[in-house]
DNA sequence: CCACTTATCATTATCGATATTGATACTAGA
DNA sequence: TCTAGTATCAATATCGATAATGATAAGTGG
């Protein structure tokens, strides 16, 4: 007797490509990955047709993809006029990491009050998931993971509303970060990143607003000095230093 | 001889629905006016298949519109289970308040001391727009018309990356505003919404940071308090008061 | 009675063809 | 030569039909 497909579908880990899942996902995926990692660089254009013939499906499935991108603000779509990817800059960088590091403040300081409710499980299998990614050295899939776990953290604090505007910063810093890369590959594996989000999530369910606020932005900072030095000096350290209240 | 068609169509002021224009902004601007409005209240279903039959189009353009209505966080669309209109809380609300009001503090700033450059004719049409839509009574027509105005003075700061968020939150600070209106309708045309702006302006482009930053807080401590009393209590005055640096 | 499969159904997802749009190069007349 | 109009073209926008999905109800063997 044969497995029928669906018991088989239902045992892959969700972070591989879902053989069966949907196609514009897919191709939302791919165009990602190729503009975080700058193959495809700013104001390069992407025609909806050519697209269907490369991926192989119809122009309403790519023109979904695409949509998608446009509300990321990873390309930007005028008109009849086509689509293309967008510039990205230091300075907006430097706002987006600001606005994040104050939302996630917030989170924090709720977390430590409130705790993390019913997401415990899919805060702790995130984390568990972008060890692995890490383990495999695949970077794409690391970035995604841990912008799905703080934004995770921002809906155990109750702030559903907010973690779409925490998710696009954490993309765009990304974007930054992974597009101009400073550091070597080998240091990527080096710091255990596992230990260090576990870490973190004991600051946080500890109970005390203040503990709470300095270990995320101790994170933040710490993560960012490592991955994009050059952006971490221009939002500047005291901003990661002093408390919200 | 008669006009031809594109001719007659130029003509129009962009402002009103534009017969020619495309479909799904049609439907993207009805259903968005509809969830505002309180029209379709929260967790009210959207079949994709049954409006398309109400607009008189096919799927595929009330496809694109409930997604551009996901992006905005109006609507939630969830896999193959349907598409429901969003909850909405004073809580939610009154974040987006505060972070509106800091990414604006940082626009004000910003114009005080680089000005409104290219942006100077687009903002003083969205001014007076907004004027006449206020005379004609149109509250979705003035709310639409006051996001492009916040959004506009976010790109003339040149923080074209953050204009996404701000557009989100104060597209939902209107949405609770305007889905609980708490006001007499007179009140609305009372105040002088086009001396306002006007004035907002011209403080703007003083030349002082901290006049600027003051011009605009006390503008959104101003409308808040004076379409939703009860949110603007909830964020708490003092925060409107303090400032930036 | 229970776990497990299968059938049904509401709903979204995809496709390929066709219509529409707006920019640009071209053309004819003043 | 200049300008208004026109043809062309590269794109997106729309359509109607069909496929795929996942939730739920109904059925089946133990």
């Amino acid at each position: 007797m044969s497995i029928p497909a669906t018991a088989t579908l239902r045992q892959m880990p969700i972070t591989l490509p879902r053989i069966g899942g949907r196609k514009s996902d897919l191709v939302y995926d791919a165009l990602k990955r190729a503009i975080l990692f700058r193959q495809m660089p700013p104001d390069h254009q992407l025609l909806e047709q050519e697209l269907s013939g490369t991926f192989g499906c119809s122009q309403g499935t790519i023109r979904e993809a695409l949509l998608r991108l446009d509300d990321d603000g990873l390309v930007r779509r005028s008109g009849y006029r086509g689509t293309r990817v967008t510039e990205t800059s230091l300075d907006e960088a430097g706002e987006m990491v600001r606005i994040r590091l104050s939302i996630e403040r917030g989170v924090a300081r709720r977390i430590a009050t409130t705790g993390l409710g019913a997401h415990q499980n899919e805060i702790d299998s995130l984390i568990a998931r972008m060890a692995e990614a890490h383990r495999n050295d695949d970077l794409y899939q690391g970035s995604e993971l841990d912008r799905a776990f703080h934004c995770a953290l921002a809906a155990a604090a109750g702030m559903e509303l907010l973690s779409p505007i925490l998710l696009r910063c954490a993309l765009h810093i990304h974007r930054f970060t992974l597009g101009n890369v400073e550091v070597p590959r080998q240091f990527f594996q080096e710091a255990g990143v596992d230990a260090e989000h576990r870490a973190l999530l004991d600051e946080l369910t500890c109970g005390d607003p203040d503990r709470a606020e300095r270990a995320i932005s101790g994170h933040l900072a710490h993560v960012l000095g490592r991955w994009s030095p050059s952006l971490y000096k221009s939002v500047g350290p005291v901003v990661f230093e002093t408390l919200r209240k």
